[in-house]
This record gives C-alpha cells, structure tokens and sequence, in this order.
DNA sequence: CAAAGAAATGAAACACGGTTCAATTGTTAT
DNA sequence: ATAACAATTGAACCGTGTTTCATTTCTTTG
C-alpha cells in the first residue's frame, strides 16, 4: 500500500446508473419483440442477448434467470393491452353498449398482435409463469366485473353474480380467439370472416351479461 | 446348420399377444396417474418405467416417444368424460334444460376429479400435445352446438352462430373452473361455495345461449 | 496517471430429459 | 437341448438451452 491513505474509487454514478437502465431496457425490449415473432419457446438467451447488442452472460447481470425476464417482458406487454381495455371501459354508455366496445377492443387488438397474443394467452410456458399469466387476466375481469356491477345498479343487466359472470365472459373470449390465434399466421386474416367472428364474440358475450329487455319499468 | 432342415422358431403366441398388451396398459396407467399427481412437464420417462415397474426403453418398444404415451393418455381418459358428457345431452326436453344439464355435468364431475380434470384441461404441456388436447375439447362443444343448433330450429333460442356461442360457453365452463381446480385441493371442497359456484355457471350459460322470454308467440 | 473495482464478455460447463443400443434374458419350435 | 430370434434392460448418448466464471474492458476517484 502507498502509505495508508484509502482510494475509493467507483461509487455508481447517475450516469452509469442511467447506462444500465438503458440496457435493461434494451433487453426486455428485445424479448418483447422476439417473443411475439417466435413466441417464448423459440426464444433462447443467446438470440436475445444478439438482438440487443451485447453478450450472453450480460443478460444474467439485470436479470436473475430467463424465467424473471419474461416476466418482465410479459408485464409489461400486458400492461398495455390492459389500458387498452380500461379506456374502452370508460367511455360513456350503458353496460351493454361499454361491454360491447370492451370485447370487441380485445378481440380486435389479439387478432392484430397474433403471436404476442398467442405468447400472452395460450402458448405452453413453464409452470412459474404460467401462474404469473393467469393473474394477467385477472384485470380484465375485475374491468369486466366493474362494468357489469354497474349495470346491475342502474337495472341495465339481469341481477347475476359478476364475479362468475366476467369470469365466463374472459374464458369465451380467450377460447374464441384461441382457434384463430394457434392457425398459422396469414390464414384468416381475411377481414371477411374475422369480422363475423367478432361480431357474434360480441353478441354472445352481451347474452351472457343478461340485458333487460325493455327500457326501465314504464316509469314515465 | 444342422441337415437343411429350417428351424422355424419365435412366431409371436397369444400368451405372449396378452403380455404385451398388459405391459402397454400398465405403463399408459402408471403415466396417468403421475400426470395427475405432477403434471405432463413434471413425468419423466425414467419416472413412468419406475413406476410401471419395467425400464426406460421398454417404453420405447410399446410407444415410440413421449407425446404418443400421452396422447394415448389424454386420449382414454377424455374419452369417459365425453360419453358422461353425451349422456347428459341426450335426456328429454327443451333445449335450455338440457344445456343447463350439460354444464351440470361437467363442472361436477370436473371438480370431483380435479386432478386428471387439471391434466386435461389446465395443465400447461408441450406443443405438440397441446393440439391434442385442443382437438378433445372439440366434442364437447360439438355436442353444445348441436343442441343450440336445435333449439334455433325449435323457435327456443334467439337467432345465432351456434358454432361461436358453443365455442364460448366451452370457454366459460373452463375458465371458470380453472380458479377451483388449481388450488391445492382441498380447500374450495366445501359443497357450500362449489355449489353457488356452479348454479351462477349454468345460468351465466342459459343467458348465452339466449332462450326465448315466452312460450311461442300465443298460437293458441 | 494509477489504483480500485464494477460491468461486460463469451466460451465453456452444466443440467435436464428424451432416446438409443449393445448386451442380456426370455420364449418358441424342432 | 438348442437354434433362432424377440423382448428387456439400463447405462450411455445427445441435443438443447440455461447458467457460470476467469478474463478483459471500462469508469470513477485520489
């Protein structure tokens, strides 16, 4: 040592503290698009640590396994489609019409994003995110429950439970989707027949919800 | 050689026909029931052959790989819960009492055997059997679009794409007992909410399926 | 500039699980 | 008994894909 005085050297700095931000970002970012591209088996580390520019080994620096990424990367994806759909639960409208426009946002927005969708819904993963996935639908249910629970207190909606009945919209949506989802892309994406699939998505859906029929009791 | 004389030994026995098919019966048997207890992902091969106390490559002279051991699997024990399932779809009456019948059936019987019930329908697999089981979802909803189909034609349910509304009340059943069935069971076995749980399920179903409010429009 | 130590590298190690195969055991027919 | 050949064994194999780690590069402070 050169006579007792201490060098500190290295404190992490705001700039590089910035740097590293960046790269985490870059990864999850880099996941996010090979994942919808090739889904989440099909991704391995080292083509994610390709497609954002640095090594493999870096990966494992921001994130602890290939498991914690993606839940990030699923996160985050969701986050998104999620706010998506709680816009289209706040325009103004009876219950029916704002769920109307809440299916078919979902729907709309799978049938465009396929593969992101398919990863996000129904893509076999590993068992650890497969519990992650599931709580990534509660939201839309709870979205759902909201609208539903409204419509019973303004008397739009037959007196149902709304928990079991957004749960049972979510699986008919997810289930009508899944067909169209697993094909191969390119195959109905033919707006003719998409289009008849949504709507009668749409119809049943509304059914479920248990619309009353006529106008408030002539009240008038 | 012994004086020209062929020696024709080995033609397969029927003694020995019956061994061989005991042996294939108890390997698919002893992967049933690991499957329920761990899950596809979770039933090693090394695992099967233990339990159907033969070796690991036994397997491999009755099944040549794993998928097809599963889909045998998936397959026999599907197809009990398919004639359960036509059973039900077959008793007398109107086409809203039968359905309600039949996503009586299912959800019982789903939650008394959870745990081939979780293999079967929740249970995250690979991709190649991920189809299968896709393909054994089929029936059911095949059997639910029938009786929608007739209840159209018997004027006892609103006009309808039968195939979509079908499709969705198999997702409604099944994502509303993907909640139940992936608990550790045990806990929601309390015939008190189980039994809310399924009479809010078979009404959310009815309402899809649209009944018509009255009896034909007042002929007499 | 030099020291200290973090961050990045990427090739190699490792774990996992399905599958194979040479050797062994078992069965049939003469 | 014995030839012929099927059935069985289980340890080794192999591909795949995650994780590690000794080395190098870069950043900060005295």
């Amino acid at each position: 040592m050169k006579h007792g005085s201490i060098v500190m050297a290295y404190r992490r700095t705001p700039r590089m503290q910035q740097r590293i931000d960046a790269t985490r970002a870059q990864i999850a970012d880099a996941a996010r698009r090979l994942v919808a591209a090739s889904g989440y088996a099909g991704t391995g580390i080292p083509e994610i640590a390709r497609a954002a520019g640095i090594s493999t080994g870096s990966i494992y620096r921001h994130f602890p396994s290939k498991a914690a990424l993606f839940q990030e990367v699923f996160q985050k994806a969701s986050r998104h489609e999620i706010a998506a759909f709680a816009q289209a639960a706040q325009v103004p409208g009876t219950a029916p019409e704002r769920l109307a426009g809440m299916v078919e946002t979902f729907a709309r927005r799978a049938l465009r994003g396929r593969t992101l969708a398919r990863a996000l819904l129904v893509e076999p993963v590993g068992p650890e995110l497969d519990a992650d996935r599931r709580r990534f639908r509660a939201p839309y249910q709870a979205l759902i429950e909201e609208v539903l629970s409204e419509g019973m207190a303004a008397a739009e909606l037959v007196p149902q439970d709304p928990r079991i009945t957004s749960i049972c919209i979510v699986g008919a949506i997810v289930e009508t989707l899944l067909g169209p989802l697993s094909e191969r892309s390119g195959c109905t994406q033919g707006t003719e027949e998409e289009e008849a699939l949504v709507r009668a998505l749409v119809e049943t859906c509304l059914r479920a919800a248990g619309p009353r029929p006529q106008t408030p009791p002539r009240s008038e």
